[in-house]
DNA sequence: TCTGGGGTCCTAGGACCC
DNA sequence: TCTGGGGTCCTAGGACCC
């Protein structure tokens, strides 16, 4: 069956990155089962993988499949620099890229044909550049639709390529595992085995309302059209952040004012300076708290108005914290407090000439410059309409201790996303 | 001996409005 | 005098991705 359209969108992905460049940095790695982080498995190479290691591991877990492993500290300022240089390979080719995280990115090359040759010519030379001018494998996968040539990256792993042709998009698919489809997880596959789909090519068997009634509307709907090859995504070059969030894991800590207003403090701190520098301002804040043995509660609270003043933000999700622990009296440890905001909007015209984002604002609790206290005036008039008169207090800024992340890492992670 | 941090999207129930 | 339907927004939780 013939289809329509042609392959002209690349997904090129590098390899086992974070663990890559570390072999790239340090030869004495190079072959060796190593893995990137401590606690937990960040990354880990394909000697380490070959044991059975996992990123997401515990550090543990990964010790005991694979003696040998080696963890190495990361450079984490390297993985940045290193992805920006590869970005700039693929931007050598196409300006039509989305980079969808820190090491990956779709093309489109529809327009870079008649320069540089077929998609798949194409795909060949830019892991040629890579490899010769970074050092570090990239596999990539050339098809018709952004989902297809996710999928066809990851069977092009380690360090290949390959091109789907949109004649064969049926016949490369269907033997396939369901899992390599993007959203569908572990919860989703299993849901899927019971009914004896393992594969995309049973998945093509199944019709679109059996799915919606096993998945959801969203998931099954999406999983019927992406079996029959329909994916209508674009590439898009800019997206907007639709939230911004910080979160700090605490071992486990005493659920106490000190603990919250400290943690909470220090969160705000680093979220309110993005949301700012994003010139954005946020209606909803969302706290996760998280227990002992991993259960976890959020409490959300959405404003009248965008506020982006430290202080507000600060004064919100210490009061969220303090509901979300009244109403779990049975816990007494807290291991890990979050922070997102969402609904985004862009900060008034009028408030885009003050100085917002200056330091100032944060050294000087409760105060506010111009014309952003109308907005934060009103949010806090919300917080005591709902909290009473009491529930505002000040916080301190300071977080001692108790960060074990690395500060490169959390800035990398706040890069890595689209 | 249960493990990091940053995100997106979806679902379900309830409040509220017309 | 208590009954319909539709839409939007908010809240809490969960699956999933890198």
């Amino acid at each position: 069956m013939k289809r329509e359209g042609t392959a002209t969108i690349l997904h090129a992905d590098l390899d086992a990155f974070y663990a890559s460049v570390e072999q790239l940095l340090d030869p004495s790695l190079r072959g060796q089962p190593i893995a990137v982080g401590g606690g937990v498995v960040l990354a880990a190479s394909y000697e380490a993988r070959r044991c059975g290691v996992r990123a997401g591991m515990a550090g543990w877990a990964a010790r005991r499949l694979c003696p040998d492993i080696r963890f190495v500290g990361g450079h984490f300022r390297e993985y940045q620099r290193l992805a920006d240089e590869v970005m700039q390979v693929f931007n050598d080719f196409t300006p039509l890229l989305e980079r969808v995280s820190i090491d990956e990115a779709f093309l489109e090359v529809a327009g870079a044909v008649h320069l540089f040759g077929p998609p798949g010519r194409i795909a060949a030379e830019i892991r040629g550049r890579v490899r010769s001018e970074i050092g570090l494998a990239v596999s990539v996968g050339v098809a018709r639709t952004k989902h297809l040539a996710k999928v066809a990256s990851r069977v092009a792993k380690p360090d290949g390529v390959v091109v789907v042709d949109p004649s064969r998009e049926r016949e490369f698919l269907a033997p396939l595992p369901v899992g390599l489809i993007w959203g569908v997880g572990p919860v989703t596959q299993a849901r899927l085995a019971g009914r004896g789909i393992h594969t995309i090519g049973d998945l093509a068997g199944v019709s679109s309302p059996i799915l919606q009634q096993m998945l959801g509307t969203a998931s099954g709907t999406k999983l019927a059209s992406l079996s029959a090859n329909i994916d209508p995504r674009a590439i898009e070059t800019t997206r907007k952040a639709k939230s911004i969030g910080a979160q700090a894991a605490l071992g486990a800590r005493p659920a106490t004012r000190a603990v919250v207003t400290e943690t909470i403090g220090y969160l705000t701190d680093r979220v309110s300076g993005r949301l700012r520098g994003a010139r954005r301002a946020a209606r909803t804040l969302t706290v996760r708290v998280r227990f002992t043995g991993l259960r976890s509660v959020t409490r959300s609270m959405t404003l009248a108005a965008g506020v982006s003043s430290t202080v507000t933000l600060t004064e919100v999700a210490i009061q969220l914290v303090f509901q979300a622990l009244a109403d779990h009296p049975g816990e007494r440890q807290i291991t890990l407090l979050g922070l997102s905001l969402s609904n985004l909007i862009e900060e008034p015209p009028l408030q885009l000439e003050l100085p917002l984002a200056l330091p100032d604002e944060r050294l000087r609790p409760g105060s506010t410059v111009g014309s952003a206290r109308w907005g934060v005036d009103r949010s806090v008039d919300a917080i005591r309409d709902k909290f009473g008169r009491a529930a505002i207090g000040y916080a301190t800024v300071v977080f001692s201790g108790v960060d074990r992340v690395p500060e490169e890492f959390r800035e990398l992670a706040e890069h890595a996303g689209p």
